[in-house]
RNA sequence: GCCCGCGUAGCUCAGUUGGAUAGAGCAUCGGAUUUCUACUCCGAGGGUCAGGGGUUCGAAUCCUCUCGCGGGCACCA
């Protein structure tokens, strides 16, 4: 038969193609393959890869499972790659692949080194939304974990070949912003000597507002302070927005976070962007003027009962009409998140990505609903809730009282933790799960931090170059070709077990692109660690698996080809979660 | 009351979107240990996948009901 010889970079998606090649020619290439799954069994001792293509397609083609199983196996047989083919249970087919195939397939991850299974450009516009925290303090850790997630899930896409844009969103709107003037305006009469007594309640307590204070003396002197309220309001309200923003800024670099924009609230309300959007929608009929029903539960002690503005929210997934319009006739905060989305559609962006905190997820259904409304379903949105992060210390909970404004700011954690342990404790679980972020632990360097643990592996391929360097007189892993390596030469179980996993590498990355996933790379980088120091281990009982062999230049050129490559991809992934890949341990 | 998420080993959690005998770390138990700079290492036991019913060749995964935990439930942002 002939072979299919396009080499994919994923070898179970090459796989997939041998197989869909095989049933094609068996005349039936005209029927659905979508189905057909190439996976790596559960159990190992099954082969390398296993497919349900059989018991998919035996319906369709009318035949018996096992029966059409052994006919795709008998043709498999003939492909040089494969070492062996069984058919199992209900119609399982299984593959060994020959070792060479793992060689030659290797040789293409030593060339390609980082970028081993970058898929090409796709050319797909996303924008990512994320932590638009509140502009009226500094980030603390309830916004920490939605940045780190949405920050990695944007150079996961990007990775994968999107074209991405980080978003920011101001609240720079609102009721809260006027709060937050009067509250920095109370700290510059502070600054200028008056007595201002206890902070009142409702306004921001918070330290950070008194070199705001001081920044507004320093500009208008006392000149503020026996204007009215009317007109010094504007001038601090923009002194402590860029102030505010400024700060934030900072603690986002803390994290070595950067966005591509910051998208003011205000300016949706300013420009005519949301009145834009109404009167679009209610050309289309999206918007009535109804009486809502009284929300179920607790009643608002201020609940009235009367006509308002509504757009409709059911007509597109969600579970009620969402009003527009406040009973003082201004829009409210949902009226603006519409412009906004729409506005996000507007400049090209048919696939959003919103990450949220958990306290966010009663909106889920509603964000979605305005994006297919007003795109008119072109535009889809993805939803990412993040849970809620325990801080234990002392084996405690740390509880943060917002009363007196004493949270744990980012700046205090990132001065106690680091970013690397932040950044990978926050990608160490699925974005739906609780965190405990233990504070001792994860300053801990054992193999109980696996921070500490995956980022080690990466120093420890370093290490063993240098000692390579010396072994070799002066052999530079930097400049040296490993391509010239005879990967052939690598025939221990566990050294194919390494390499296998890391020819899984594209797989995964693609899954967790696909499915906005990123803490997958966190548990494959960590079981990656775990080969990778276990191999080294054996090498102190059984020194002929060691990776620098005496007198044997071939062979550990080609375990230096290996280890290196364990780099590449530890490198690749923790670029991904944007954690440093260190070259030795401190 | 309604909506969303969660419920997997003693504990903390994965589980390749429906695949075969459900995995890892911690803890427990049993061994090894003057080391290719660093982190000790190797192995074992441990399960009604919250529970019932259903869909099909096949379910932790999909549907349905029940229980438990968390979050949310006009006009705030």
């Amino acid at each position: 038969m002939q072979q299919v010889r396009k080499k994919s970079m994923d070898i179970f998606v090459h796989f997939k193609s041998v197989i869909v090649k095989i049933i094609s020619d068996m005349g039936h290439a005209h029927i659905d393959f979508t189905r057909i799954n190439t996976e790596p069994p559960r159990d190992k001792t099954h082969g390398d890869i296993a497919t349900n293509a059989a018991m998919v397609l035996c319906k369709t083609l009318g035949m018996n499972p096992r029966e059409l199983a052994t006919q795709i196996a008998d043709k498999l047989k003939d492909n040089t790659d494969v070492d062996d083919v069984n058919v199992a249970g209900p119609g399982f087919i299984n593959i060994k692949v020959a070792n060479a195939f793992w060689a030659n397939r290797f040789a293409e991850l030593v060339a390609d080194k980082e970028s081993f299974g970058r898929p090409k450009k796709h050319n797909k516009k996303l924008i990512v939304e994320f932590t638009s925290a509140n502009p009226t303090g500094p980030i603390h850790i309830g916004h920490v974990r939605g940045t780190v997630f949405g920050d990695s899930l944007a150079s996961l896409l990007e990775w994968s070949g999107h074209d991405v844009f980080r978003e920011y969103y101001v609240n720079d709107a609102g009721s809260q912003v006027v709060t937050l003037a009067r509250s920095a305006f109370l700290r510059y009469r502070e600054y200028l000597g008056d007595d201002i007594g206890e902070i009142p309640k409702g306004y921001y307590p918070g330290d950070y507002l008194k070199p705001v204070g001081k920044d507004i003396a320093q500009i208008h002197g006392d000149k503020l302070k026996n204007m009215d309220e009317k007109e010094w309001l504007p001038v601090v309200k923009e002194i402590v927005m860029k102030s505010m923003m400024e700060m934030i800024k900072a603690d986002l670099a803390l994290l070595d976070v950067k966005f591509d924009n910051y998208f003011s609230e205000r300016e949706l309300h300013d420009d005519g962007a949301i009145e834009k959007t109404l009167a679009d929608m209610r050309e289309r009929g999206l918007i009535y003027e109804g009486v809502l029903p009284p929300p179920k539960g607790q009643l608002p002690d201020d609940y009235e009962e009367r006509e308002q503005t509504l757009f409709r929210a059911t007509d597109w997934g969600d579970d009620i009409d969402r009003p527009l319009v406040k009973s003082d006739g201004s829009y409210t905060y949902f009226a603006a998140d519409i412009a906004y989305h729409r506005n996000k559609y507007l400049r090209g962006f048919n696939d959003q990505i919103d990450v949220l905190g958990a306290d966010h997820g009663g909106y889920v259904k509603r964000l979605k609903a305005i994006v297919r409304a007003v795109s008119n379903d072109e535009a889809e949105l993805d939803v990412k809730i993040c849970q809620i992060v325990k801080l234990l210390k002392d084996g405690e909970v740390q509880t943060m009282s917002k009363r007196s404004g004493n949270f744990i700011t980012l700046n205090e954690l990132h001065a106690a933790v680091g970013k690397d342990p932040i950044r990978f404790m926050m990608l160490y679980r699925k974005n739906e799960a609780p965190i405990d972020f233990d504070y001792d632990k994860v300053t801990e360097k054992s193999r109980d931090n696996p921070v500490f643990y995956v980022q080690y592996a990466h120093a420890r391929v370093y290490s063993i170059m240098r000692q390579a360097k010396e072994a070799f007189n002066g052999f530079d892993v930097a400049t040296y070709d490993f391509t010239k390596s005879d990967l052939n030469l690598l025939q221990d179980e566990s050294e194919i077990n390494l390499m296998k996993h890391l020819l899984n590498w594209p797989k995964v990355a693609a899954t967790a692109a696909e499915f906005h996933e990123p803490h997958r790379i966190s548990f494959y980088l960590y079981d990656l660690a775990a080969l990778f120091h276990s191999l080294w281990n054996k090498g102190k009982e059984k020194p002929q698996l060691r990776f620098i062999v005496d007198n044997n230049e071939d062979l550990t050129l080609a375990r230096l080809a290996m280890v290196r490559s364990v780099a590449y991809i530890v490198k690749a992934g923790l670029d991904i979660l944007g954690v440093d890949a260190p070259h030795e341990m401190r």
